[in-house]
RNA sequence: GCGGUCAUAGCUCAGUUGGUUAGAGCACAAGAUUGUGGAUCUUGGGGUCGCGGGUUCGAGUCCCGUUGGCCGCCCCA
């Protein structure tokens, strides 16, 4: 048994995970260039104050935070959120626009262990910056979904559910709700998807018992799945100024992913509301079909955050995807795939003599980006070439007695099971001939 | 922070009412095998039975505590 463990909730990552992780790391990368996303990264460690004027001071508790040799009250980044808004917020003016960004990190949360959730975890951030039209939602929502394609996932695995938190308030409002309990409301509806009718308790302790008429409107809408039920449920409540301008935003969003050929990724769904109460707009959280698994991925717009943290105004909209639940997901569906760490060629050498041979293709063929690998020690033909199958090179060189007193080494491929000599000095040039060939 | 459940080899697990030196399969290593493949056979290394305490002549087994894993609640930026 090993005397240390890593701390909880943190995970250590043996080659065969690693090559999970970086597979996924690498698709999200590709993806988001082909949206013309830029990469940016921050500091691990940020000052305790960024986290708490986001979101309050209870946010301490599940921060891993500490003071430093310096005094400084400091947090391991629980989210990338204010790190970017700080970027983007000191070269607003100097920044082209749209601002189209991406980062890939790590983050951390004291929290409870569960299934998809751990102390520290890898996201995927997107944002699109200076854009106040749902123009950046369509962009952001299909980076989402492209996100998870490129993994072989398809409408069938997941979908995006979309909501709106000022369509929300508009709806609220001509309810005749005022702010502190349109907040209230809104944290219920959070809530009815896993507690039903109780979500409502926290409302009614805080403003006395629902009017049937407002907890009717809030069922109603919550039951929407599609724009043309959206549009019917406004029409007939009488809609205000508001929220006819927020059905043409919706009009153009669902319009331009339908363009894209997204539709069927894409859930009207007004029970999604996120958590905390930045979110200004459109909010979306993409979930695993059946269900089964944690929120795969989320966001929304959060036009008053830039202003808040990074010093210029700034509308922006973005989303995150975390890593841990989409393995689970892709484990799941028989979609997760490694990249091949197996080497392109594997030498088998007779004995000390021929090592010296060897080494020198060896060191050769790797200048020129094959990976070459060999046995360390002296090992028996037979052995060796199990060890060059186990191996997955796709061709053996083999540096026997009987090879190199004739001048030549023998490539044997390991696929085709056939076998060429080559002058010594060819090597080389037949190596990469045979990699050309495919 | 709360509740449930579990913890024996790198992995998956056996281990009888408490009874000798804790086992198997897989994996790993060596040999059979001094030049040709994912096989077979033989052999080997690897354990403070999570940790600490208690009961007992005797604890992997029973009791208490603790740490950690998993699952759920809270939370989920």
């Amino acid at each position: 048994m090993a005397t240390f463990q890593t701390l909880p909730g943190f995970r250590d990552f043996y080659p065969e995970d690693l090559a999970k992780r970086t597979q996924i790391f690498r698709l999200w990368r590709q993806t988001a260039a082909s949206f013309g996303f830029v990469e940016y990264d921050t500091p691990v460690l940020e000052p305790l104050d960024l986290y708490r004027a986001k979101s309050g001071d209870e946010i301490e508790g599940q921060l891993f935070s500490f003071t430093d040799k310096g005094g400084r009250e400091v947090a391991l980044r629980p989210e990338m959120t204010p790190s970017v808004c700080r970027l983007v917020g000191a070269r607003a003016n100097a920044l082209k626009r749209p601002i189209k960004w991406f980062s890939i990190a790590e983050f951390y949360r004291y929290e409870r262990m569960q299934k998809g959730r751990g102390r520290c975890f890898y996201q995927f951030n997107a944002d699109v910056f200076g854009e106040p039209g749902p123009e950046a939602e369509i962009e952001l929502i299909a980076l989402l979904i492209q996100c998870m394609r490129a993994f072989g996932l398809t409408e069938k695995d997941f979908c995006v559910r979309l909501s709106d938190r000022d369509l929300w308030f508009h709806y609220l409002a001509a309810l005749g709700q005022d702010e502190p309990r349109i907040r209230s409301v809104l944290g219920a509806v959070d809530k009815y998807e896993r507690n039903g009718h109780d979500a409502f308790k926290g409302y009614e302790e805080s403003f006395g018992p629902m009017a049937p008429g407002l907890k009717q409107g809030v069922l109603d809408f919550l039951g929407i799945r599609s724009f043309g039920a959206l549009e019917k449920a406004l029409e007939s409540s009488g809609a205000s100024a508001g929220m006819a301008g927020r059905l043409a935003q919706w009009r153009k969003l669902l319009g331009g992913l339908g363009a894209m050929g997204l539709s069927d990724f894409v859930q009207v769904d007004l029970g999604v509301v996120r958590g905390l109460a930045y979110y200004t707009g459109f909010v979306f959280e993409a979930y695993d079909r059946r269900g089964e698994l944690r929120a795969l991925a989320g966001g929304g717009r959060y036009d008053d955050l830039v202003g808040r943290l990074g010093g210029s105004e700034l509308p922006a909209v973005g989303f995150a995807i975390g890593d841990m639940t989409l393995a689970l997901l892709l484990d799941e569906r028989g979609l997760s795939a490694a990249i091949s760490q197996a080497p392109d060629v594997y030498c088998i050498v007779g004995g000390e003599p021929e090592r010296k041979a060897a080494f020198a293709d060896i060191s050769r063929l790797r200048a020129n980006g094959y990976r070459v690998d060999y046995p360390m020690k002296e090992m028996a033909f037979g052995k060796q070439f199990k060890a060059a199958a186990d191996s997955g090179a796709r061709i053996a060189l083999i540096y026997g007695t009987d090879e190199l007193a004739r001048g030549v080494v023998k490539m044997r491929d390991l696929g085709g099971r056939t076998e060429r000599d080559f002058p010594t000095s060819e090597v080389e040039a037949a190596v990469r001939e045979f990699f050309e060939a495919r």
